[in-house]
DNA sequence: CTAAATGCAAACTATTTGCAACGAT
DNA sequence: ATCGTTGCAAATAGTTTGCATTTAG
């Protein structure tokens, strides 16, 4: 039996979402039966510290688990809804704008999805 | 006496640090002696619900409030010890590589800070 | 007099920890 | 037999809420 790090990775790179500890426990327990929660945290701790997967952290709602692959996010203003975006990579531009060495970048876009658009919301 | 909302929106503004509630709270403390906590945070909220303010969510630490003007910020990927920076606004770039209607963006350059630098962390 | 602002304690949520039990080498 | 992995319950941290009280207009 594989161990559960291995499968939560499996879970996280195979989806195009953004799961929470709580959806990734809860489809563990769909295949598996018997996981427990906190598990499924201590994995999710250790796999964001080897660097396997990253943490996504947004507001008034628990972090979600990402792939490590460079992406941006799109973050709907009103209610916080999370899609992946694919930007040229700008680490050359700010990098020639800093006199220190970066290593990275973090980047959320703002803007009013679709289903808040629609309620009249902007 | 000002209410709490003003005492709090001046705090952050006139800050260059990035305060948390807890913060805030004992500058209140030591200001004004008679706050609480809850009042700290209900004000916080509100003012960040009416874009007077905006909230800084960070990894593994409380969140920390800030003022609204546009800018960037620096974190440490060691201790994520936060910074401001003051880069080109690259709204426009990013608006035309785009197809809907954005409203602004939040941008984290991830870096070794000084201190950790010279704790040989990379 | 009324509505908004505050204080306090309790509630809540997400996450982490301690520790005993388990399972694979 | 040992060491890493797991489950469970309890602890923790940060934040929010309910409600009674105070304050301001």
């Amino acid at each position: 039996m594989p161990k559960y790090a291995d499968l939560i990775l499996t879970i996280i790179n195979q989806s195009n979402l953004h799961l929470t500890a709580e959806d990734i426990y809860l489809q563990l327990k769909a295949q598996n039966s018997k996981v427990a929660l906190a598990t499924v945290y201590n994995n999710l701790k250790s796999l964001c510290e080897e660097k396997k997967i990253t943490k996504l952290i947004l507001p008034d709602q628990p972090d979600r688990y990402d792939r490590i692959a460079r992406h941006d996010h799109l973050i709907c203003r009103h209610c916080n809804a999370v899609s992946d975006l694919f930007l040229d990579d700008i680490s050359d531009q700010l990098q020639a704008q800093l006199p220190i060495q970066i290593s990275g970048y973090d980047l959320k876009i703002h803007y009013t999805c679709p289903k808040c658009s629609s309620k009249g919301l902007r």
